[in-house]
DNA sequence: GAAATTATCGCAAAAGTGATGCCAAAAATT
DNA sequence: AATTTTTGGCATCACTTTTGCGATAATTTC
């Protein structure tokens, strides 16, 4: 998954955390929402169904232990992942929190690099669960793991964007996928680079791999077979 | 001292929580010996000679407090480890526990992983008990209670962060690590530090175990390999 | 259907970027 | 005081992207 498409929900009443959280979230390119109660926030929740829920404990009528609970008890929200921001020495709230169901917390004063590397890595651990690891297709194994790949016994270390591509390419065998889908995917679509970049690292898969393997549909894109 | 050795006296009035933590400690290859009230617990607890006892504070007739006062008059118990099972809020026993002498507590309801590292934290410091943990990886043993590694017959000492992060890479030989999965793992995530920080002490642990042990995948991580 | 035109792709070399290694020195620990 | 950990500054190297041009396929025109 890309991070792009990684939605976070973001609920607070204080319009500065609000901000300074959101801003730093999403430079770090991650679409975020944002609520400024309990309410509204368990209602976007339901209806944006998010990855991450980043909640205030202190909230004026509905507080954020009761929100979680909410959210947790709608079906598809029941794997997503809940963070609180509590206040430094309210202690009691993270225990009850974790109870709720949230899987972090996260202390105020909130230190940016903090909130975004906690981000990170509950969404990895997100991501490892779901993802499998390896890819087999005929002759060729994708780890992702150990980050290599193994060509007809042989082991294969590919730098990094041509290991995305390639991974990209493998993952639906005759599939064609066109430039902008490549691009999206590998590149992001924030990064703009220009037509002849793709071509260039099919070439550089073509000599590692096997020049048969990669074929290219003009016009539309390119398919690698097995 | 082997683990099988090692005595663990469990005092509980309800059978659900014997039962649940005598199995968890029982499968870490733990002696476990369970009383169900304080009484017993104290008249077991001079019987045995445990290693470590967990006491519940709430339990009828008996409480943990009382009964950790009276196991640490008797001589032979004075070093005995003691852990508090509390519910949580009930946060005056925790602070009564300590000074009956607890050396640590756990909160219900009760988490096997937290409650199996807990235990493992405690017996640890017992300089007697022998490397409990010890990890095997071809030419490399990490002991983690020592702190300590055996390469190829000879023994290194490692500082801290050197150990922890060459036991992160060890762990798994072969998978790629993350530099930030790196610094979550053994910096912790509270801590930032810069850019500068792994290879240097990447580049300490090549000088000492050796070059070829440590791959780097640039734009990635580093993974090690036998 | 053949030739001319146009778009797209392959390739190689060059330029650009960013990550890593290494050092030395400052901080922090012990 | 000695050791460990972190930092910052370079130098370097690896990878990535750009660029330019020729080749090839697709499309249009005759």
């Amino acid at each position: 998954m890309n991070k792009k498409d990684i939605k976070i929900l973001l609920v607070d009443d204080e319009p500065d955390i609000l901000e300074i959280v959101g801003y730093n979230l999403t430079s770090e390119g991650y679409q975020v929402i944002t609520a400024e109660n309990g309410q509204e926030g368990v209602k976007k929740a339901k209806k944006e169904l998010p990855h991450l829920i980043i909640l205030d404990v202190m909230m004026p009528e509905m507080d954020g232990i009761e929100a979680c609970e909410l959210i947790r008890k709608h079906p598809d929200l029941q794997n997503t992942l809940v963070v609180f921001l509590t206040a430094r020495g309210e202690d009691y709230s993270q225990v009850a929190g974790f109870d709720a169901g949230a899987d972090d917390y996260i202390t105020k004063p909130i230190k940016p690099k903090v909130l975004v590397s906690k981000v990170k890595a509950l969404l990895r651990r997100f991501k490892d669960e779901e993802a499998a690891d390896m890819v087999k297709l005929g002759s060729l194994t994708i780890n992702r793991d150990e980050y290599k790949i193994t060509s007809k016994g042989k082991e294969i270390i590919l730098p990094r964007k041509e290991f995305e591509l390639l991974s990209l390419l493998a993952s639906k065998p005759g599939k064609v996928f066109k430039r902008d889908e490549i691009l999206d995917t590998v590149w992001g679509n924030e990064v703009v680079v220009g037509g002849r970049t793709i071509d260039v690292h099919i070439r550089k898969l073509r000599e590692k791999i096997g020049d048969d393997s990669f074929k290219t549909i003009k016009g539309v894109g390119y398919k690698f077979v097995d």
